[in-house]
DNA sequence: CGCGGTATTGAGCACCATCAAATCTGGTGG
DNA sequence: CCACCAGATTTGATGGTGCTCAATACCGCG
C-alpha cells in the first residue's frame, strides 16, 4: 500500500517555500531531512490513516488529493480535501487518535514526519514554531470560511463558493490557470458540503447555464469569475 | 468599554491548569505577568474586536461568553461562542486582520496577551510551543465536529447536538451541572447552525416534549441524555 | 461490445424559510 | 407596585427548496 521511493531531499521540493523547510534556516536543513518520509506514494481509494488508530504523524500533500472522512450516526460524512501544499493530521494531534480516515483520492505522493520529531525539531528552531502557529492559524480561518460556505447559502451559492475556493487552492502550485480537474465523485462533494448528489448535479447545471463555469465530466473551467461571485450571493437565507 | 481592574495573577487564575500558564515552569510565570494584561471587564454587546481591523491580541474567557460573527453578503453571521477558558483570536493571528467581531454576550471578563509578546515567550519556553500545537489542534478538531453537527442533520438534530456541545464545554469549569444558560438569543443561536430563529425555537418545544431537556426561558435542562442522543441521530440527511 | 459505477434528469413530497400574529419577558418610569 | 413598552420568543399558515425514489444517460474498463 504504501511504497516508498528514494527519499528526495526537502531542499529540492518545489514546496519547501510553504513547507515545513521554511521554518528554519538553510545550514540546518539536513536535521529536517532525517527526521521527514518523503514520497509516499497512495494509489487511489488507498488510506493513509483510519480513524480511531492512534495518531502518531503529520502528513503534508505533495502531488495528488485526499479526502477525510469520518463515520456519523453510520454514515460516512466527508470532513475535508487535501490538495498539494496541504497538511493532513493538523487536527488529530493533541486528542492522540485520528478524527477521521484519510483517503486518496487519485495517485498521489505525500511526505511524512512524526508529530514527537516535529515537537523535538521546534525545540531547536524557533522559526519552527512560528511557522507552525501560521500553519494552524491558516487552517483554522480556513475551517471557518467553509462553515460560512455550508451554513450560509443555497445550494447552488455553496458550490460556487466550494468551486472559488477549490480554484484558489488548486491554482496556487500551478502556473497556467486552464481550468481545473475535481477528482472525487459527485458524491463526496454532495457530503462534504451537506447536500444530495443529485442536488449538486442541478446546481452545476444551473452554473453551467448562466456562463458562469463550463464542465465536462470532472473538468471545470471558470468562465466568468463575476456571474459566479453572483452565484455566491444568491439569497435566499 | 474596556475598563480594567487591578490586575490579578495568572498564579492565582482558576483557568491556569489549561490556559497559556501551564506552558511554563512555576518559577518563571512572573514572565507571563508582565506580559498578560488580565480580568478586562466587557459589559454586555461591547466589541472585543472588530472584522477587518489590525490583529494584534489574543483574548482568553474567563467569565462570561463572547461570540464572533462576521458580514457575509451584508447579512451577519455568528461564527462562534466562547466560554471560559477559550481563546479569542487565534484564527486571526496568520491572516493580519481579524477575520470577524468578537462581541460580548454577557458582562464578561477577559485576559489579553499580545501575539508578538506570546511569540518572544514561546522562543524562550519550549513548552508554551506545546501548548500553542495543542490549544490549536483541539481547536481545529472542535471546528471539524461542529462542521459535521452543521452539515449532517435535520434542524432538531442540530440542535440536540449544539445542546450536547455546548453543555459539556459550559460544565467543564463548574462543579454542579444543574442545567446550563444560553445567553444568547434564539436568533444568534440560529444564525450560527444555519437555521431560521423559528426553526430554533420549534425544535426546542421538539425536544422539550419529548422528555430530553426541560427549558424555562434561556435556562435548559438536559433531563434524558439518551433520548438527546438519539434527536442527534434523527434522519433524514 | 457489454458491464458496473457514476452522473444526470424527472416527479412527488417533506422539511424548513418566510410572513404574520400572538404571547412572553425584562426593563423603565409613573 | 404596577402599567407600559420594546424586543425576544412562540405559534400558526403557506410556499419553495432540496431530499427521495426512480429511470435514463454516460463513462471507463475489461
Amino acid at each position: 500500500m504504501t511504497k516508498t521511493t528514494a527519499n528526495t531531499d526537502c531542499t529540492e521540493c518545489m514546496l519547501a517555500k510553504q513547507c515545513v523547510p521554511s521554518g528554519l534556516p538553510l545550514k540546518d536543513l539536513f536535521h529536517l531531512n532525517s527526521a521527514v518520509n518523503t514520497n509516499n506514494i497512495f494509489e487511489a481509494e488507498s488510506v493513509i490513516f483510519r480513524q480511531n488508530t492512534t495518531a502518531t504523524h503529520l502528513y503534508i500533500v505533495k502531488t495528488g488529493v485526499f479526502k477525510t472522512q469520518r463515520i456519523i450516526n453510520d454514515t460516512e460524512h466527508v470532513d475535508n480535501f487535501f490538495l498539494p501544499g496541504e497538511f493532513i493530521g493538523l487536527d488529530s494531534i493533541a486528542g492522540g487518535v485520528y478524527a477521521n480516515t484519510a483517503v486518496a483520492i487519485e495517485r498521489s505522493l505525500v511526505c511524512k514526519i512524526e508529530y514527537r520529531q516535529l515537537a523535538a525539531l521546534r525545540k531547536r528552531f524557533p522559526g519552527l514554531s512560528d511557522l507552525s502557529v501560521k500553519t494552524y492559524s491558516n487552517a483554522l480561518a480556513a475551517a471557518s470560511e467553509q462553515q460560512n460556505t455550508i451554513t450560509l447559502q443555497c445550494a447552488s451559492a455553496r458550490l460556487a463558493s466550494f468551486l472559488v475556493s477549490y480554484n484558489k487552492r488548486a491554482s496556487l502550485h500551478q502556473q497556467v490557470n486552464t481550468g481545473f480537474n475535481l477528482p472525487m465523485t459527485r458524491q463526496d462533494i454532495a457530503s462534504h458540503l451537506g447536500l444530495a448528489a443529485e442536488t449538486i448535479s442541478r446546481s452545476f447545471s444551473k452554473l453551467s447555464n448562466s456562463g458562469a463555469i463550463s464542465k465536462e465530466g470532472r473538468r471545470v473551467n471558470i468562465l466568468d469569475a463575476a456571474i459566479l461571485q453572483e452565484h455566491v450571493m444568491e439569497p435566499p437565507r
